[in-house]
DNA sequence: GAGGATATACTACAATAGAAGTAGAAAGGA
DNA sequence: TCCTTTCTACTTCTATTGTAGTATATCCTC
């Protein structure tokens, strides 16, 4: 499928559904989607508009439609982050590091922690 | 200034500016920009639109508009990079890279720039 | 089988984005 | 002075996003 770029909302439900993991009711997206203080209709709206894009399938059960991903989160994210990379970074991995790195806006820890990742790729290898 | 996420087309026009450097009369953007095969009066639109923004400045000079960018692209790639890594990555950076990789969506010489430049980030340090 | 509770479907509406046409000012040449 | 060229300003138009109201279908209960 060719993957496009979601607006902010619709991705935060789709988020809420790939935690939910798997076909999921309606309903139990609400609790995880609460926090937003979206009104019913409005997530009903972003659910609608997923479905159109081929993005996640509905199916309905009884009363309730049941939600699935077609993405998945994975897939979503690659094909994000190769986005942003390209289009901002020059397609450069360092420089996206580097520029948060640069900033402060990503503390040691993580450093620390990316390269270890890194060292365990290179022996995995 | 408070950065916002800036649409695509409006992002190209100030990729450019930056790549300009300093002021720059609209005319000078049109060449970096011809690629996107935009009307003259398109790349017009973008300029005033992020000139309302409060993200580049407009100044008159003779019958011509030069333009100044208001943001640095460090800034901008650091703002949208954190959003991108907070909002799909659960803020994590080994995560961003890790999705990358996984996929095979960036290669060999890509992870050892990273991890060099990460190591010589250690040692200053 | 009428009335209320629930869910979903359909509609609305303003703001933003993507793209560009038209009008008008200014400057320079004939 | 008047015409043409070159810019910029203003206007228009459609699609998308953010948000939610209204209408309709269904099921349960009395």
């Amino acid at each position: 499928m060719k993957l496009r770029r979601l607006p902010d909302t619709e991705l935060e439900v789709l988020k809420a559904l790939w935690a939910a993991g798997g076909e999921t009711p309606r309903s139990a997206l609400e609790d995880t989607l609460s926090s937003h203080g979206w009104a019913t209709n409005t997530v009903n709206t972003y659910l609608t508009r997923l479905t159109k894009k081929g993005v996640i399938a509905c199916r309905k059960l009884g009363k309730s439609n049941y939600y699935t991903p077609l993405v998945t989160r994975e897939e979503y994210q690659a094909f994000e982050g190769r986005a942003v990379l390209d289009q901002l970074f020059g397609s450069s991995l360092k420089g996206f590091v580097a520029s948060l790195a640069g900033d402060g806006r990503v503390n040691q820890a993580e450093l620390e922690e990316l390269q270890q990742y890194l060292e365990e790729l290179k022996e995995g290898k």
